[in-house]
DNA sequence: CATGAATGAGGATTCATTCAT
DNA sequence: AATGAATGAATCCTCATTCAT
């Protein structure tokens, strides 16, 4: 209980100083509780886990957030707010149905790769949470999927996209973005904005050499 | 206390008779706890769930199992076996990079669908694992990835897959494919072939409806 | 967290204003306090509680009083000091033996049923209080019953009460005094001063039908 | 956690075995719980108590009971069931409605002065409980009191009790009873039938002295 | 005076695991 | 081979109380 690690590597200056906005508080215990969460899992971090790396004591805790859960739920909101604010933009884009879809899933790729916030939203379990905060949580992940869905049919509709299951084109997408955040190394080569367009664009345009323009008819055409 | 009953859906008929082959329960604790892991996750899944769904006892469970990470290892076991298994007949197709990128695809996904034990390979936490466990476990996973790699390589050699990433292709794949488990319904309406297939063409052709063939020239491009 | 509100239905006013006695606001504590104790138990309330009852700050209260005890031997100290008050009075009163202790019952139930704090005195659990204070509470309680037993007694000397186990009569009328905190409605149909009557009645006079005054001698009267 | 005073003074006998009936056990818990409970009241006391004085440690009592709450529930079934019994007993007895509640009082201070599981159903709060066990504990309890009110009301019907007011009756009677626990000391002089008997007598006859009903001179007392 | 913040000391409960039989 | 019983080590959470401002 003496010897603890963990020098306080994250934003914990919040609490360095008695009276500071609780605000940057609550803040705090939440990137910390992120990181944490996403690096060992919700049931695997223990409030004392928190604290500690916090430099605060485990019932200060409890004066920000009434309880683990609360502090989950906290990400979720953090991490959905963000995503649909920046997905907001990217719907307001113009363009054919197909270019509406690229922007959309740049928009979530850099979400997620931007915020541990965003990578709670799709990386951590929400049947930790209680039946109440699981719903709403559900409510808003469903907005995300119901919004790419819209996108993809306006695609098809416009000729832009190829005829498809929309579902299961919906879930490759979201399943290969949530994916993201188990291998994506912030610190890599790419910068954010070239790796999200690589990204989407490996989703939306596949890797099958697209046939040869050429005069001659084919008719083996991918599928 | 609580609903623990729960009539034995499972393969628990192995505990029936007392003479029975020992393999037969190790196999029938392993597919019992596979499912409680994918259910409500590892943690979340107590050592007397699992007996108590066998309907045995608790101390029972470590006649056949060291521990309960053991009963991890021997779910990962099983499902590795499994996938590389299967994932070698893919490899002996013969044909183009693309070819064989899409049957290598086409094999992973039906393990993912068909076998609980596969699923657990991707989606539960490896870190559950201890560490000599967790590498030989990554070790595996990386198996995999490098063989799909090298798929994608030849197709990228032979023409028939466009210059890209392959890293990042890789990755997209891996992650749309490991999320199945997620929302995959086994009772579904698609048999699994279909769905795999059709889950495969989404990731290798993309959804962006090809370029007109004509001769003539073409403005609205894809991007 | 939870639904902490309520309204300060009770003698909070006390506080509205800075500039106040600090008596009338010990008061408004203890009133409080006495309520909650009675409705929750002494352990059940929390200071929190009772702060956010007033509308007050947790540490507010320790300006009013050094601890939880000190505030639950305040509920005593009012309490006890109105008991006695009220019960002089009643000794006052002339008459037979009788007369006395059906006064004293009197006077005993109405203090109970009409403050709060007299409750406090019998229905809370003194085991609470610190050593010092509760042997000073067992004091004054004595004294009560000590009292009570004086006028029964000086009840059997001059006849108007039957040879009795004075003791066990003392216990019985306590008892069925200090249990009307239990379910008595203060908002009930009858008048304080009627119930007092009735219930004191009952306990003195008892219930059985008194012998038909036959003109024939009896001995063995009740039983 | 070395140095527990405490000596086994109870029946704790029942652990000294590894292998013995779990009824004994069971039953050893709820006699001990129902002892701490009673001394020191419910919330003060701890399960870690409980154990300690079982010579058993905490996750034990587990085995036998899922909860704190569970415990509590076990003292409140064994006693009513206890009284109960008792009360049916006296139920059957035959006489006039004065002689079968006086016998129905006998049986019901017997159960409070003889057995610790009685005296919890009177002396625990039942606000401890959780809803549903509440629920249930003051269905049993207003079983109680409905059978004495009846017997009382039989009384008034064949003119052997005053006219009064039953519920009032009832409740004296009651809190009379119930404080019983509270300095009855179980080692007293008198035996539990003899006072049973006076107790009961007081409560039903009072203690006013009869009216004279004859000019002759008189001698014993009633009693 | 008053307050938001912080804490130390429990307390109930869970669970993987080990004994004794 | 199998079981009921038992345990140690956590883990979440509560609360009276004290600081620093």
């Amino acid at each position: 209980m003496a010897t603890r690690s963990s020098r306080p590597e994250h934003a914990h200056k919040a609490f360095e100083n008695r009276k500071r906005k609780p605000e940057l508080k609550r803040e705090a215990v939440l990137l910390t509780a992120a990181h944490l969460f996403l690096k060992q899992g919700y049931r695997r971090t223990s409030m004392e886990d928190i604290a500690d790396r916090l430099e605060i004591t485990k019932p200060a805790l409890y004066h920000y957030f009434t309880s683990k859960d609360d502090i989950l739920v906290g990400c979720y909101s953090h991490g959905i707010a963000n995503i649909l604010g920046r997905l907001k933009h990217a719907d307001e884009a113009t363009g054919t149905g197909l270019e509406k879809t690229r922007a959309f899933l740049h928009a979530w790729i850099e979400v997620i790769t931007t915020l541990e916030f965003g990578q709670c939203v799709v990386s951590l379990d929400d049947n930790e949470l209680a039946p109440a905060a699981r719903r709403e949580v559900r409510r808003l992940k469903r907005r995300i999927d119901r919004t790419l869905r819209q996108r993809i049919t306006e695609g098809v509709a416009d000729g832009t996209i190829k005829p498809c299951d929309i579902r299961l084109v919906a879930f490759a997408f979201g399943g290969a973005i949530n994916s993201i955040g188990a291998w994506y190394d912030r610190e890599g080569k790419l910068t954010t904005a070239e790796f999200s367009a690589a990204y989407a664009d490996i989703l939306i345009d596949g890797v099958s050499m697209p046939p040869e323009r050429t005069p001659r008819p084919r008719r083996s055409a991918t599928k």
